[in-house]
DNA sequence: ACGCAATTGTAGATTATTTACAATAATTGT
DNA sequence: ACAATTATTGTAAATAATCTACAATTGCGT
């Protein structure tokens, strides 16, 4: 462990980013879209979380991505429809942008 | 919303870090720690979490960052003293670079 | 008005966390 | 060896948060 200012310290914390996982609530006050609402956007498969029957939900990163994009678009005007296809394109994106700096940080 | 790729999908989402909070269930399974130790830690005054009274703990980035550092440290055979007063100094250097990351996203 | 999409409300059951008191290891100094 | 300190863990009873399922409501286009 070094104590002189680094990149590596968070320039690009995947590895944090990767494990990270975040409780509904939580997940609600990050994104401002209520709990019964993000319920409501998993019913329609719009959205996932790791819910292992019996257990409380969990979502990780690329979820509450994916929910602060929905509500911008659905804050916009768009159907939830429309909304989930343009979320759907960006999500690729962002997808790529992760796998790429995984790789990265793996070499 | 564009759609194609561009380094604002995430290489420096500290909005993000910024926003975010995690409860003690899913700190635990992020950085390895049982919540029991996080909660003697937290007692110690070595971490720190914001715990309204009467509600459940929350945990920002900087503190589940501290824990995971800290916890590398003691796994190592540091004291909890020796590893809290190293990782002090260490996290002096992510908040300076959070903090410039910031200043950087405000422009 | 009608139909549909989107959202919200809520009750009762279940899961997770909290606090507080106590017990157990491990290490260090005398 | 023994006492003292540090670090950790165990647990019970109370409280907070979440779960599911059924239902109601709102808003918008036809």
């Amino acid at each position: 462990m070094e104590n002189k200012p680094s990149k590596e310290d968070l320039a690009f914390d995947f590895d944090f980013l990767d494990k990270l996982i975040v409780g509904i609530g939580e997940v609600s006050d990050i994104t401002g879209v209520p709990t019964r609402k993000i319920r409501y956007w998993e019913d329609k498969g719009i959205i996932h979380s790791s819910s292992e029957s019996g257990k409380n939900r969990r979502f990780d990163y690329k979820n509450i991505k994916k929910i602060l994009l929905l509500k911008e678009l659905v804050d916009e005007g768009y159907t939830l429809e429309a909304a989930s296809e343009k979320v759907s394109k960006r999500m690729e994106m962002i997808n790529k942008a992760l796998a790429s700096l995984k790789k990265k940080a793996d070499e």
